[in-house]
DNA sequence: AGCTACTCCTGGTAGC
DNA sequence: TGCTACCAGGAGTAGC
C-alpha cells in the first residue's frame, strides 16, 4: 500500500510531465472518487494551470494557476490502490480509470483505483485537509529528541501511534512494522515505555528505512502499487519482516511471527523485539 | 484520551 | 469447474 516512499516516488515522476500544463478537460468516471465533485470540478480546474506537484504525508498535492495565482489545488490520496499515470489522449483507459484530466499537450493525467478508496478531490484551501497532519519524518522537526518528548506525551502503544497521521505523516503498515524491528522495540510497547536511546534509535531507523525505499522507488509487493511509468518499486526485496511470518529473521534467524495489533496484520521477530512488560492492569 | 468496531471496496484465494 | 466465504487495509467515524 502506498506510503510515504512510494507517493513521494508518484510525485517526483509526475512532476516533469505536468509542471507547466494547463487543464483542458475533466472526466469523472467514479463520482466518489472527487468526494462527490463530479458536478462541480470542471470549473475549478479547467483553465488552470498546474504547479509544481508536492507530497505532504501520503497526500499528492496538484497546485492550481489562475494568471499566476495560486487557485486552489487538486488533493490526492491513493489509499490501498490508488495510481496516478500519465497517459496519451488516445490510450485505452485503465478498466480501473476513476478520473482523467485532460492536459493542453495532447496527454492526460489518469487516476486509476481498483477499491475505490483513494480520493483526488479540489480544495480552495489544501491546509484545510493537511493541517491536522503531524510532522514530516524526513523534514528537519524530526529527530530522536523530539521523538522521545513526543512518546512521553502519549500512552498509546508504538504501532497505533505511529501509524497515525496526525503524530506522525507517512508511515504505513509496511515501514512501521520495518523500522520497529530496525530499532529493536516491540509493536505493544505503551509510548511512554519507550527509552530515550531506544526513541533515537527507531528515529534514526524510521528515516534511514524511508530514505533508502525512495531510494529503490518503493516497495511492490502485490500487483497494485507501481510508479507512473508503471515499473515496480524495489524496496520489497530489503523487507525484513513484513510480510515474512514463518521466515527467519535476517538478524538472528528467529522465526518472524505475525500478530494483529489494532486490526492490522503486523510483523515482529520475538528475539530482536522482545514483548513489553505485561502492563499492570488498573484495578477497580 | 484512546480503545474497538464498523465502513468503504474489490480481486484473489481457500475450502468445499 | 464453480460456488461461497473470507481476507487485506488507510482513514474516517461512532460509541464507550
Amino acid at each position: 500500500m502506498p506510503e510515504l516512499p512510494e507517493v513521494e516516488t508518484v510525485a517526483r515522476l509526475l512532476r516533469p510531465h505536468l509542471d507547466g500544463r494547463t487543464v483542458t478537460g475533466v472526466e469523472v468516471r467514479w463520482a466518489r472518487s472527487v468526494g462527490g465533485q463530479a458536478r462541480t470540478l470542471g470549473p475549478r480546474v479547467i483553465g488552470a494551470r498546474l504547479g509544481r506537484v508536492e507530497r505532504r504525508g501520503k497526500f499528492l498535492v496538484f497546485p492550481l494557476e489562475r494568471g499566476g495565482r495560486g487557485a486552489g489545488a487538486l488533493v490526492g490520496h491513493l489509499r490501498m490502490t490508488g495510481r496516478f499515470t500519465v497517459r496519451a489522449a488516445d490510450e485505452p483507459a485503465d478498466p480501473y480509470e476513476r478520473v482523467r484530466l485532460a492536459l493542453d499537450d495532447g496527454r492526460a493525467l489518469a487516476f486509476d483505483d481498483v477499491r475505490k478508496f483513494g480520493r483526488w478531490v479540489f480544495a480552495a484551501e489544501p491546509q484545510d485537509l493537511l493541517g491536522a497532519l503531524g510532522p514530516e519524518p524526513l523534514g528537519p522537526g524530526f529527530d530522536g529528541a523530539w521523538l522521545s518528548a513526543a512518546l512521553g506525551t502519549r500512552r498509546r502503544r508504538l504501532k497505533p501511534l505511529l501509524l497515525d497521521q496526525t503524530f506522525l505523516a507517512g508511515l504505513g503498515n509496511i515501514y512501521v512494522d520495518e523500522a520497529l524491528h530496525t530499532a529493536g522495540l516491540h509493536p505493544l510497547t505503551p509510548a511512554p515505555q519507550v527509552p530515550p536511546a531506544a526513541a533515537q534509535r527507531l528515529a534514526t531507523a524510521v528515516r534511514t528505512i524511508l530514505a533508502r525505499a525512495i531510494e529503490r522507488q518503493g516497495s511492490s509487493f502485490d500487483r497494485f502499487y507501481r510508479t507512473p511509468e508503471g515499473r515496480p518499486g524495489g524496496y520489497q526485496d530489503e523487507f525484513r519482516v513484513y510480510g515474512r511470518a514463518g521466515e527467519p529473521c535476517r538478524t538472528c534467524a528467529t522465526p518472524i511471527r505475525r500478530l494483529v495489533v489494532g486490526q492490522r496484520g503486523t510483523h515482529v521477530c520475538p528475539r530482536c523485539q522482545p514483548a513489553p512488560r505485561r502492563q499492570r492492569r488498573t484495578s477497580r
